[in-house]
DNA sequence: TAAATTAAAGATATTTATGTCTTTAATTTA
DNA sequence: TAAATTAAAGACATAAATATCTTTAATTTA
């Protein structure tokens, strides 16, 4: 794990991307339930997508959280660089103050194409890909039942 | 960076093997000066790899640290799963409780496929290996001066 | 043996990440 | 318009990681 920041954030955005539109806002009651994260937590990071058009909200009775189309095919590397910057700048495994291709780490090549492969893959995965996966029932979110149907 | 603690492990590891030896121990002030890491902090990390046996220490003038030939095949995975077990085993990117292949959240395989890659890689690579590679000049632990001799 | 040196151990402090609670603002509904 | 509902904002609390300091134990040297 990245962070719990950026796994709740993930867990929230699928479940909203799944089971939320326009019409069917999602309170943050309901996915903090939904996705069994700390309420209040859940909130700031909550706060920190809609500033960053990530999701929209509005307040009041029946308000919650949706994601616009628009915002759909947002990349998971897009949030991870939004909620968690020093984890994406953080590029050395051995702390080295300035490690790059010209003044390596011992372990620079190996950590670079690791992390290479990963953001890569974060970056080709958007919100609508990740409710997709799980929606397609392969893939699953949490343990609340034995059920081949994703709870979320 | 997966963790400072680890960080400052192989940096502290690296230097030993390179400069250290029975006959010429490392004392943990030329550790701390040698790879520019908190005094204290650097001490106890000293103190766990010496009581996992990866380095060797006595006390009293003249005394310090040094690396065993027999320890000198331990490999960087070895350490991180000794000095970091919780980054080894936190294994889910989104947090999700039971993530298997079985019951995969969405990015599992992307993950546990850079995960693999990266502790493969740290599996092969030895203390030897890493001094090894510090020495043949190519690459460097840190920026004390800018010749192509690496101060470590 | 006494003094000096060095790591080990333990206590404490600070910072960062995580988690909680309260108040405020926006919106809806009666 | 008043009451209810919900997210936003801000303050506060706790836990974990990082960092520091002090005391103790081992060893060497004079």
């Amino acid at each position: 794990m990245l962070s719990k920041k950026f796994a709740y954030a993930l867990r929230g955005l699928t479940y909203i991307a799944l089971h939320g539109s326009i019409e069917k806002k999602i309170s943050l009651q309901e996915l903090s339930d939904g996705i069994d994260v700390p309420h209040f937590f859940l909130g700031k990071i909550m706060q920190e997508l809609v500033r960053n058009e990530i999701v929209s909200s509005v307040k009041g009775p029946g308000g919650g959280f949706w994601i616009e189309d628009s915002a759909m095919n947002r990349s998971a590397f897009e949030i991870l660089k939004m909620i968690d910057p020093k984890v994406v700048a953080s590029n050395c495994l051995m702390g080295k103050k300035n490690c790059d291709h010209d003044r390596p780490c011992p372990l620079h090549a190996e950590y670079v194409a690791c992390r290479n492969t990963l953001f890569d893959s974060l970056k080709e995965t958007t919100l609508f890909n990740l409710a997709g996966k799980v929606e397609a029932g392969e893939l699953f979110l949490d343990e609340k039942n034995n059920s081949k149907i994703c709870t979320l």
